[in-house]
DNA sequence: CCAGACGTTGTT
DNA sequence: GTCTGG
DNA sequence: CCAGACGTTGTT
DNA sequence: GTCTGG
């Protein structure tokens, strides 16, 4: 699945993502967790690429008390449409999140040992998500996304049995496209991204916590005996 | 019809 | 908004 | 995702 | 065990 991701590199990205100006603070983030502040990728219909802040977690707009309410963090590329809280959004919502890359855990015993997984040649990519904003009792808008998950390729799966959805980047406009995609275009362009793009090797278990941020996450671990 | 919920993951 | 349950 | 808390009352 | 917070 993936509920950590990190965007170690901003320089570029807003070029790299079609925006012209990027108004959210872009910082290298080694450790974005779910309910942070994160940049996403948006296309409104009739007029150009933004890039605004969301948080990650998703409080539907139908949602009357979000306090209690699940706030999913990922979605389930192979459900979707059957799904009452995304299948509005899927005409609609659709955004991107850009990254470089993403953590997944391996249970051992009692520790969970994170591994991350990007690109071989370091580019960023995008995670396919769907947004929605909801009313706040004071009348201002909270913006929130949820990652869309699939099938993992062979590569993750070695640590996971899922991974969060990445678009071809040829594939990126379509998914932003007011022309919705129908459920076969869907179902392609939510596949297994190809693991020849990608590495991944263990990372520290400091990683494990959230309040640990800095550019040390990322490195190679060589902790244990667990899958490389 | 209306009322009420609406998720994924991993673990047991 | 849409689906499920009663 | 993992880490960490998990309560109420009355008083300052 | 389960919920909340980051």
């Amino acid at each position: 699945m993936c509920g950590r991701f990190t965007i170690t590199v901003t320089i570029g990205l807003p070029e790299r993502f079609g925006v012209a100006h990027c108004k959210v603070p872009l910082l290298p983030r080694y450790n974005i967790a779910p309910s942070q502040p994160v940049p996403v990728i948006t296309h409104p219909f009739g007029s150009i690429r933004e890039c605004q802040e969301m948080t990650w977690g998703l409080i539907p707009s139908t949602s009357k008390d979000p306090t209690h309410s699940p706030r999913p963090i990922n979605a389930r590329a192979e459900t979707l449409h059957e799904r009452s809280t995304f299948r509005p959004l899927l005409s609609s919502r659709r955004c991107l999140i850009p990254a470089t890359g993403f953590y997944e855990w391996v249970r051992s015993g009692k520790s969970s040992i994170p591994y991350y997984i990007h690109c071989k040649n370091g580019d960023f990519f995008a995670l396919a998500g769907l947004w929605d904003a909801w009313k706040a009792p004071d009348g201002l808008f909270r913006k929130t996304f949820t990652i869309i998950t699939t099938r993992p390729n062979p590569l993750v799966a070695r640590y996971h049995d899922r991974m969060p959805a990445i678009l071809l980047p040829e594939n990126e406009a379509r998914w932003l496209d007011f022309m919705t995609p129908s459920n076969k275009e869907l179902k392609e362009l939510l596949s297994p991204y190809p693991e020849e793009y990608l590495t991944a090797h263990r990372v520290s278990l400091a990683v494990n916590d959230p309040m640990h941020e800095d550019a040390s996450l990322i490195k190679r671990d060589e902790g244990g005996v667990l899958p490389v």
